[in-house]
DNA sequence: AGATGTGAACCAATTCACAGCA
DNA sequence: TGCTGTGAATTGGTTCACATCT
């Protein structure tokens, strides 16, 4: 669930944590904008993105000085420059191995395509599911589902730099190894098993059986200690 | 994605960036277990984990003593403490809300059951999905989604404390605020918005656009530093 | 001998509180 | 006046290095 830091210290000015709270801000603010919310200050943003406002700040001044003293923030100008930084203003080509429940829920998901992030391509190793289109993206255009014998023709055609491993753990060091090999340099990983990758490939780990886990250490915490917060 | 910590501090023994590791300590100590692995040292679990070893030791002396100094730790033995940690040892009742792709993929994700999660109820608005019978967990007990309008019955039936909201955004404050009103008192949120609760009311939010911002962010560093690490 | 467990030192992140500017 | 942006203080987490124990 964190970037493999490679090597050497990329010298990053902005903080991971800060980076992990930009789509955050970025996802509030958008509803904020359709909502007709043209300003926002950063008791406001703040408060409904679950921080307080003294981190807002923080974050946001590692952007750069974007608000208004005795004012706050215009609401799309702060969307567009958040965008920017995150790079959601560019196309963001993507495969997606593995097309089970998970991998259909990953391929029509529509905060994807509303950010920048294209399916090009849908791999499977399941005979049975390869042919099948696969709605991907809200504006419904339709993917085709591949073998995982093309998948090096698929990265190469969609020219994708980011992967997401949705199989089985047993299958997710050989997926990435081929994806890698293929080009790809960004890898989000749903397999509950830690992949390993050459310096420069960075890969996140997401299990979503981790997050049921932290909640009941904390569930069990409140049936302990009957005098819970109240 | 992060627990909603409210009112007084409940003074934890373990700290919160412990607990998010706890899981992956666990399932590395499964599987080397499987592969019959009965000892470990810290050097070890530590690599397998893709943490350092002084983090691990510093991690795990929050639990207690479980090692033996100049051999390492027993296998079973710290799956077993780190599972009573975690609270896994136990028996979790979990009602899923909302049966598109992912809550069908949360629904029969493996992972689950193996750690004491039981899919007591599905939930779902849609009348047409209402009646289907999902298979919930590795061994193929089966789950009939009912609708919606069932959720506090669903809720008391099978005791359940811990609910995943797995619907579109638009409806996941409403069926947080009937989660809570039944008595569940940890949630899962997938859906893209920011949920409240009362006080004593846990929430972790998982998102899974935020992950591909935070990979497009270093993807994008990387064309624009063509220097990247070697 | 060899690896754990842990104080001490270090580093990063959050919070505080206010100077500075619209 | 009111809110941003930011140094300073604080809190929390990681790393170091070694005393401790099998």
């Amino acid at each position: 669930m964190s970037v493999s830091r490679t090597t050497d210290t990329p010298r990053r000015l902005i903080p991971d944590v800060t980076v992990a709270r930009l789509p955050i801000y970025h996802r509030v603010l958008l509803q904020l904008s359709e909502a007709g919310v043209a300003s926002v200050s950063s008791e406001e943003l703040a408060a409904a993105s679950g921080v307080t406002s003294a981190k807002l700040r923080k974050d946001l001044s590692h952007l750069g000085s974007y608000g208004t003293r005795g004012v706050g923030y215009d609401t799309d100008y702060l969307i567009y420059q958040i965008a920017r930084e995150l790079g959601l203003t560019q196309d963001w080509p993507v495969v997606i191995v593995g097309i089970g429940n998970l991998g259909h829920a990953l391929a029509n998901y529509g905060g994807f395509a509303s950010r920048g992030f294209r399916v090009v391509g849908l791999l499977d190793a399941d005979p049975a599911r390869v042919g099948e289109k696969v709605l991907a993206g809200p504006n419904g255009e339709s993917v085709e589902v591949r073998s995982i014998d093309d998948l090096e023709d698929v990265v190469a055609e969609g020219d994708a730099s980011i992967g997401v491993i949705a199989t089985p753990a047993s299958a997710a060091q050989a997926v990435c190894d081929r994806l890698v090999a293929a080009g790809v340099t960004s890898i989000l990983n749903f397999a509950p098993a830690l992949i390993t990758t050459p310096a420069g490939v960075d890969v996140r780990e997401v299990d979503l059986a981790t997050e049921l886990q932290i909640l009941a250490f904390h569930e069990q915490r409140k049936h302990l200690r009957p005098e819970v917060p109240a």
